[in-house]
DNA sequence: CCTCCCCCCTGCGCGC
DNA sequence: TGCGCGCAGGGGGGAG
């Protein structure tokens, strides 16, 4: 489910609830993720107060005075604001107790998300340590990306979905970033020149600014902190939408299998 | 180092 | 209606 804007929709519409409360508890239902959740996460956030959150790459921290939470939503995760007394459901395993009375609760029915606990400097944090530059910043420029294509022969739909050389970009907005920026998805990436590369930092930042402000996209079941569905996907220009009219040429999309997973583009205008 | 492929897991829509 | 299959937004890790 989430990509960049989805966890970022999520991380605003969490802060307010969770700007300055303690947490009473911690309560883990579940600890089997993607990696079994520490028990260190409980013992250390329990009585902590919450100072801030914040976002790397897909990656959504809760910053405390005792040091920070670091949450990936996985393919099906969620984070929701809800009373203390609602009942959990199926695939609730974890909740943080506030001192308010609120509950955040994680919803993960596939457990590929994750929390970890650490304190001191989060980016020097393994997951995160090695992550390239954020992609709404001055470092993710087309001179950067130009410089880490160069040698890499993979398609350049799979290395805007490499993490290590943008972060944040996804299955569903790499292909509209391609779209947008008139690219094929197929297109070897090194055989892209300083223009096309720059042309392609400007799409990957216009399409996830415009599916924050849209409250990012809603295919199954993503919702927001306030338990809201998200709107861009009524925006796509590609995704999901075989055999219906490219909104730039009218073309026909097409969809195939790029390394085990589905790429959409327009034949008609995104050229080699 | 890069690239490919598999895997973790549950749910849903489809065809038969 | 029921069942089996393929597929789904992520990303670590091993083989080659």
């Amino acid at each position: 489910m989430p990509e960049l804007p989805e966890v970022e929709t999520t991380r605003r519409s969490l802060e307010p609830a969770l700007l300055r409360r303690r947490i009473d508890r911690v309560i883990v239902r579940d600890r089997r993720l993607r990696w079994p959740v520490p028990r260190e996460l409980e013992a250390r956030l329990t009585g902590a107060v919450i100072r801030a959150t914040s976002r790397r790459a897909k990656y959504l921290l809760i910053d405390t005075d005792r040091g920070h939470a670091i949450v990936h939503l996985g393919m099906s995760g969620s984070l929701c604001i809800v009373a203390r007394d609602l009942p959990p459901r199926t695939h609730d395993h974890i909740d943080v107790v506030l001192d308010d009375g609120a509950v955040l609760r994680f919803h993960d029915p596939r457990r590929f998300g994750s929390w970890h606990w650490v304190e001191g400097d989060p980016s020097a944090h393994p997951l995160l340590a090695a992550l390239a530059p954020e992609p709404l910043t001055e470092a993710f420029d087309g001179a950067y990306l130009h410089r880490v294509t160069r040698g890499r022969s993979a398609a350049i739909k799979q290395v805007l979905m490499n993490g290590n050389l943008v972060t944040g970009v996804g299955n569903i907005y790499a292909s509209e970033a391609l779209h947008c920026a008139a690219i094929n998805p197929r297109t070897k990436a090194h055989r892209l020149s300083p223009e096309r590369c720059a042309r392609l930092v400007d799409a990957v930042k216009e399409t996830l600014a415009r599916a924050i402000s849209a409250g990012g996209s809603t295919l199954r079941d993503y919702v927001d902190g306030r338990g809201n569905p998200g709107g861009f996907q009524q925006q796509y220009a590609v995704y999901e939408r075989t055999g219906q009219p490219c909104p730039r040429c009218g073309g026909s999309v097409k969809g195939f299998r790029q390394g085990q997973r589905s790429t959409y583009y327009c034949p008609g205008c995104q050229r080699a």
